[in-house]
DNA sequence: GGAACCTCAAAGAA
DNA sequence: CTTCTTTGAGGTTC
């Protein structure tokens, strides 16, 4: 029953490794796609600019590439058959064969790291300097490579294909890939900023800060070193986690009274390692970085950590802990004239609880209810009072004219559909892959997105169905200084969250009037965009074995939505030459019809009261638009340091 | 749905 | 090179 698909999956793979460039292809330098040839913008240099692309030549050029000794992906096709593996005994029990460390090094550890074949991290522009010392794009970049590993080896867990007898942990596999292939930053150890680290940064694993290079313990709570003291043989703290775990809130939001480690049985802690750094930046007055950490409330089991800049340790005492021990205590109060971070979260659950009002709230809740969660109007710049006038509407309306796809068949699972399972028809149209993780983030961009649609037998909460539900984050239309409203998050969002669509009416070409600024509020999937990467080096992920399911770039499916007159949040969304937002094509069934939806995903993690926003893309200058108009292009004020300019 | 417990872990320091 | 230290995050149970 898995023949058909599975076979197809198999192909699918073997063209896009094919389609994997050797080179790391720098998509936006030197297009090599038909879509991004025509891209006539001045300095299409996205995020890479970074790049020594030169470099980029060399190393895959010439060495023949020596094949991964068992990819951790060869167990994907194993279960149709073991044409591709034949090495590899019958497909249930992979374990044994899929941790070939395991038997030739060290009985007890399993280890799971690669050695990757190629050096992937000067693919990626990372060299010596590059690892000693970080920069804004680098963390971002880093950031975002692990986080697109981590949800891919999440879905190959869901669905079963990848399995190391480990808990799941795509988090340490991804991190460990990264690690061990020099795929970091900021290693030189120090005391205050990391460069490329700002504050206000949010983290949703203890990996992600080692990577930046903001805390290098990977779970211990405090860093330090013993370089830089003014005594030599003492060490002094860089920078601590508070996890909330010793119950370390106080009422202030820039005092911070965190416990030693250690002495969890009763005994005393002592003086040495951590506590013993924190007791020595006591005395040497030395900044250390704090990173809070909180239960994130949009899932119960996870956390979100922020970055919340330099504090000094003030004071400190021996308390009586819990379990009868002595647990040092340590006051860190926070070095003032910094940006706001954890204070401001503080301020926003004070907000949403109601306890404390918003200045400049003009409305409490913008949609009228047609959210299911509030989205309020605020406006603390001038006295403009509201957006022009729409009617506000959370999906899309169209016509019948506009439905392009005939309905497919829906699929028969029973309650969830499960990933992995090719008997749900709706997991084969997403080429057997389950789009989402677990906790519902989408894990790779695609040419289209195949949810489950109310004709489905599968309830309504399954895990296919990301886009259906509306919005989950607090969010808020905003004026801002000077690109008129705008659209930001009160909530914390991971990369790869849905955010919401862009709702409207679906129009004909020929009615937008492209002369003016007609054409506000006009979503268009034909226009020129920007093509960029999600997960970042395909090479990366073919070398760690995972086959990257290579993102497609050109995304079809015309489409025009105009938001003029209704619309939901997303028509509040503005242009950024480096946005934090990117959207993505999403098919259901619905009333018998297969409508393409827009969905907008974070591109990255988006912290609290940052602005919502995404690239525009580039107006094409074809037939169909009428020649006597001129291309109107609007001045870009994102601010970005990769800013084209203009945009429209 | 969520607290309370259990468990296996990775990286750096020693 | 090994051992030790730390507690994160997923799983399970009630």
């Amino acid at each position: 029953m898995q023949g058909g698909s599975g076979q197809n999956s198999g192909s699918i793979d073997k063209t896009r490794v094919l389609d994997v460039k050797p080179l790391r292809t720098l998509e936006p330098v030197f297009p090599n796609s038909g879509q991004a040839t025509s891209f006539d913008g001045a300095c299409p240099t996205g995020f890479y600019s970074f790049f020594p692309f030169g470099a980029s030549q060399g190393p895959q050029a010439s060495p023949p590439r020596v094949p991964m000794p068992t990819p951790l992906r060869s167990f994907r096709s194993s279960d149709t058959g073991e044409a591709e593996f034949p090495g590899a005994s019958n497909g249930e029990n992979t374990d044994s064969h899929a941790a070939p460390n395991k038997s030739k090094s060290s009985k007890k550890k399993p280890k799971i790291s690669q050695d990757l074949q190629v050096d992937v991290s000067s693919l990626l522009g990372i060299g010596k300097n590059e690892r000693e010392d970080g920069n804004r794009e680098l963390v971002i970049l880093l950031l975002m490579t692990f986080d697109g590993l981590r949800r891919r080896i999440s879905q190959l867990e869901d669905s079963k294909e990848l399995t190391l007898g480990l808990s799941k942990r795509a988090d340490m596999r991804a991190g460990n890939i990264l690690m061990s292939a020099g795929i970091r930053t900021n290693m030189r150890k120090r005391i205050g900023a990391v460069p490329g680290v700002e504050i206000g940064d949010i983290f949703f694993f203890r990996l992600e800060l080692c990577i930046v290079g903001l805390h290098s313990q990977s779970m211990g709570g405090i860093d330090y070193t013993n370089m830089g003291a003014k005594n030599e043989s003492d060490p002094v703290a860089l920078a601590i986690v508070s996890s909330g775990k010793y119950n370390d809130n106080t009422e202030e939001s820039d005092i911070l009274i965190y416990s030693g480690q250690g002495g969890d049985k009763g005994d005393d802690q002592k003086l040495e390692r951590g506590n013993l750094a924190l007791d020595r930046s006591l005395r040497q007055k030395n900044d250390v970085r704090v990173i809070r950490g909180m239960k994130d409330q949009m899932s119960s089991t996870s956390k979100v950590y922020i970055y919340d800049g330099l504090y000094k340790i003030q004071d400190s005492w021996v308390e009586k802990g819990k379990s009868g021990g002595g647990v040092f205590k340590y006051k860190l109060v926070r070095v003032p004239g910094q940006p706001r971070a954890f204070a401001a979260w503080k301020s926003i659950e004070r907000w949403k609880a109601g306890i404390a009002s918003r200045t400049g709230l003009i409305l409490a809740d913008l949609s009228s209810g047609a959210e299911k969660i509030p989205v309020s109007l605020v406006n603390d710049v001038d006295d403009e009072k509201a957006p022009g006038y729409f009617t506000y509407l959370h999906s899309l309306r169209y016509s019948k004219s506009f439905i392009v796809s005939n309905p497919y068949d829906c699929c028969n699972c029973q309650k969830d559909c499960i990933p992995g399972d090719l008997n749900c028809s709706c997991i084969r149209r997403n080429e057997g892959d389950f789009p989402y993780t677990g906790n519902g983030i989408l894990v790779s961009r695609k040419k289209l997105v195949h949810e489950c649609g109310p004709s489905c037998q599968c309830f309504p909460n399954c895990k296919k169905r990301v886009s259906q539900t509306g919005l989950k984050y607090r969010m808020e239309v905003f004026k801002t200084k000077d690109r008129g409203w705008g659209l930001r998050t009160l909530d914390p969002i991971r990369a790869g969250t849905f955010i919401c669509e862009y709702a409207g009416e679906v129009i004909d070409r020929a009615k937008v009037s492209w002369n003016g600024n007609n054409d506000e509020y006009v979503f268009d999937t034909t226009r020129i965009y920007h093509p960029f990467k999600w997960n970042y080096e395909p090479k990366l992920f073919e070398e760690a074995g995972l086959n990257d399911s290579s993102e497609d770039y050109n995304i079809p499916s015309p489409l025009i939505i105009s938001a003029k007159n209704v619309g939901n949040v997303a028509r509040f969304m503005n242009h950024s030459c480096s946005p934090n937002v990117f959207w993505q094509p999403v098919s259901y069934e619905e009333n018998s019809q297969t409508v393409v939806h827009i969905s907008f995903f974070a591109l990255r993690h988006i912290p609290p009261l940052t602005e919502l926003t995404y690239d525009y893309g580039i107006t094409r200058s074809d037939s169909t638009v009428s020649q006597s108009t001129p291309r109107w292009k609007k001045k870009c004020l994102c601010g970005s340091s990769k800013c084209r300019g203009s945009f429209g």
